[in-house]
DNA sequence: GCCGTAATTGACCGGGCGGTCAAGGAATTC
DNA sequence: GAATTCCTTGACCGCCCGGTCAATTACGGC
């Protein structure tokens, strides 16, 4: 198994390459379309070292959306260090995930494939449920100041995560880039559908 | 090629057959995993009969989604037949194309799917257009008569289709099923934004 | 009942896929 | 400099996939 290597900072290197080299092929090219061989050629490696470092296709698959799950949670944790009011945090955690979404398009077609098999559906699955907690915290300590109205925050926190989800699809399928007045509308929107 | 082939009415069967099981077929098990001798066999017949009716596992796909759009835009003008008011009429298709997602379930998850590779997201992207023009129309006429605030019908019809989208995500991919509360919330959301 | 065409069969094919592995080269450690 | 561990190579494997086709059967019109 290549879960339990040991590596040495030229083989987080050449994992991180082959990640990241993998991530944009999938999300130009499709999933399967995009074969082994394609990748190792891609970054000018060996077939062999595909296997070192993963154990198979699909689990790299599922390693992407793992990590990307990490990557947009460490933004968010990051972007509302600063604020120590609850619907300032909301705000600043919606508008840092609006910009992840614009920087990280790939992820998002990678997403949107996912869902179309179970077993990748599964970890998606795991992670919506896991961003949409983070939000509801929030929103629950918000609702104790009372400072939005009182309701089901998984429901509420479902909504802000559709909105965003939304403005992510246009950035990753839209024919051409998305109007800024877009993202003032979504961020009205979500924090609006908090008050009633 | 098998387009332009004479079919009798045992041969439409035959391809409808064909057509509805490679609908479910790739919505449960994924497009690539599902293979065409494991949709003849389910079906009952030879290979040779998949080739018949269809000149590829591709174009069978693509087949299956234009048939959506077809069968969407054929209940919205159903639905929208009996009111003359534009903005009953903007109503009427959209709670339309709401029930229309819930009982289609399948064709979102193949949409889904279809995003992630060029030659399916090619046919996704006329079809949006198509479905996104349709309703800037009727908004169009709307606003002629005062009804609702002057803006981009574009734009406007865009975000319809988002919310409706997102709904139809949530029939989809949800885990339980939907709170009907959910679908009159989206309305509102859909009319009350065309407002101001 | 005959004939033309629609429909069906399933063995077969070439190719590309995910995945393996024996062998060998680089670092690191002592 | 030997030993150990990390890393790399690329030919190779078996499988199964999408797609073909010659032969055969069912159907409809007359």
């Amino acid at each position: 198994m290549a879960e339990k290597r040991q590596l040495t900072r030229r083989g987080r290197q050449r994992r991180d390459k082959l990640l990241a080299y993998a991530t944009t092929r999938f999300a130009e090219n499709g999933y399967h379309p995009t074969s082994v061989s394609d990748i190792v050629d891609g970054v000018g490696v060996g077939k062999g070292v595909f296997y070192w470092y993963f154990d198979s296709k699909d689990q790299l698959l599922e390693e992407i959306l793992r990590d990307a799950l990490r990557d947009l949670r460490t933004t968010q944790a990051a972007a509302i260090a600063d604020a120590t009011d609850p619907l300032q945090r909301l705000e600043a955690g919606i508008r840092a995930s609006i910009r992840w979404s614009a920087a990280n398009t790939d992820i998002i077609r990678l997403v949107n494939f996912g869902w179309s098999e179970e077993s990748f559906a599964d970890v998606l699955r795991r992670g919506r449920d896991i961003v949409v907690t983070d939000t509801a915290h929030l929103i629950e300590q918000a609702v104790d100041l009372g400072q939005i109205m009182e309701g089901d925050p998984v429901m509420m926190a479902s909504a802000i995560r559709a909105v965003i989800d939304q403005l992510g699809q246009e950035y990753a399928l839209g024919n051409g880039d998305v109007d800024p007045e877009m993202v003032e509308t979504a961020v009205r929107m979500c924090l609006r559908g908090l008050r009633g």
